[in-house]
DNA sequence: TTTTTTGATTACAACTTGATAACAAAGTTA
DNA sequence: TAACTTTGTTATCAAGTTGTAATCAAAAAA
């Protein structure tokens, strides 16, 4: 389980995070200025920290120099773009900006855990693994050679799996979006998707609508 | 445009909110207590509900459990971590905290909005199941193929259940609506329903009318 | 440039749907 | 009861939808 650092100085704000990291399965630490986060980070190794760039007594620039190594994401009050090159810059993982959503955060801490700890995202079912980072396909562990659209296809229907898109929906996640309207070119490729990975029972055709990815 | 209801018991910040929300476009509702809260909630679907921990006669905690599909915000002048993390378990979709930004208020309410847009509205009465989003209908869990027609006449029949409908207005509702007077179409698409359903019962022949879906 | 690969499109085959007809069964009236 | 009307059910087939191989222009590679 991963431990996370958050340095935030409004205790609302420090508290509300930690109560969202914690139910999605992290460890966290709270401290509220910036020279607490630099000796709770010293004294202790965290997969991430959380740093707000306004804090008392050290900024979140000034202690992330001293953070080599760790990862960081920036937490910004609104709008301040040049404080989030500024934080790119000195080597922040990523930064996001107050007011945020939760989840949006969750997702971000996700994201860059996978990354630091060089995690290859897969997918996975059947006998078809998808490595999403380098857009192979393994059946069986052979590789299955697809096509750049067929690759983008099937990515579609991975990312909106068990639910039923229409060949417009698919030509505007996987075409350049706008496109006149009576083509086989979904279709074409759905087959030759169907027909590599053996897909023929998991991508159903959905009449009068369009096709599902079943899993 | 989405319904948003305001449960907050002071008048002076539920206006507030009322016209800030408004100016962004939603559509408001107020209430001031939490038994009002319940009942309108009960009465009207909303696609989000605003809700005051501290309300009159129900708490938000007590509301909440009731509100069941319904993406909620909790607002709360409390900072009791203890509060939120109670919020949270029991399923609001995010927190703000007294006295707030009204621009980080719309912003929170476009993001649960944002989000939970993709949840699945359902329709379910004895074993069966209707998800009115992808169209697809489960017995005892199993999911039982419907063709497009027999899927839009058994919408019609929910969305206008327990009175009966003649067979011209079952017609303009599914079909396209001129139609000529007398055919068996609509009768054998009913017996279809009842057949792959297990409708017999439900779907009830009223003689000389039309069908009446009986629940 | 030439060659190779990609992928949009066409054309037609195969399949699915669902309106209708035909007749059986059930209900109504006298 | 018989005569008649209304509803249930099955089978059929035209229209519409999807599958697929072949073609060819555009893009990428050599």
């Amino acid at each position: 389980m991963a431990k996370i650092l958050i340095a935030e100085d409004e205790k609302a704000i420090n508290d509300l995070i930690r109560i969202n990291l914690t139910l999605a399965g992290y460890e966290c630490k709270q401290v509220f200025d910036g020279q607490e986060a630099l000796n709770t980070a010293f004294e202790n190794k965290f997969d991430l920290v959380l740093l707000d760039v306004m804090l008392p007594k050290l900024s979140g620039f000034e202690i992330i120099q001293e953070l080599k190594g760790t990862p960081v994401i920036f937490v910004t009050a609104r709008s301040a773009v040049s404080d989030r090159l500024k934080g790119l810059k000195l080597g922040a993982d990523d930064y996001i900006v107050k007011p945020f959503e939760m989840l949006e955060l969750i997702e971000r801490v996700k994201a860059v855990l996978r990354r630091t700890k060089g995690e290859t995202r897969q997918f996975e079912f059947d006998d078809i693994c998808i490595h999403l980072d380098d857009r192979r396909v393994f059946k069986n562990g052979i590789e299955i050679a697809l096509k750049p659209k067929e690759y983008d296809l099937l990515e579609a229907f991975i990312n909106n799996r068990n639910i039923a898109l229409s060949r417009e929906k698919l030509i505007s996640l996987v075409w350049d979006f706008d496109y006149e309207g009576d083509t086989r070119t979904v279709d074409v490729h759905v087959q030759q998707l169907r027909r590599k990975l053996g897909l023929s029972e998991r991508i159903q055709t959905v009449y009068k609508t369009g096709y599902r990815l079943q899993l």
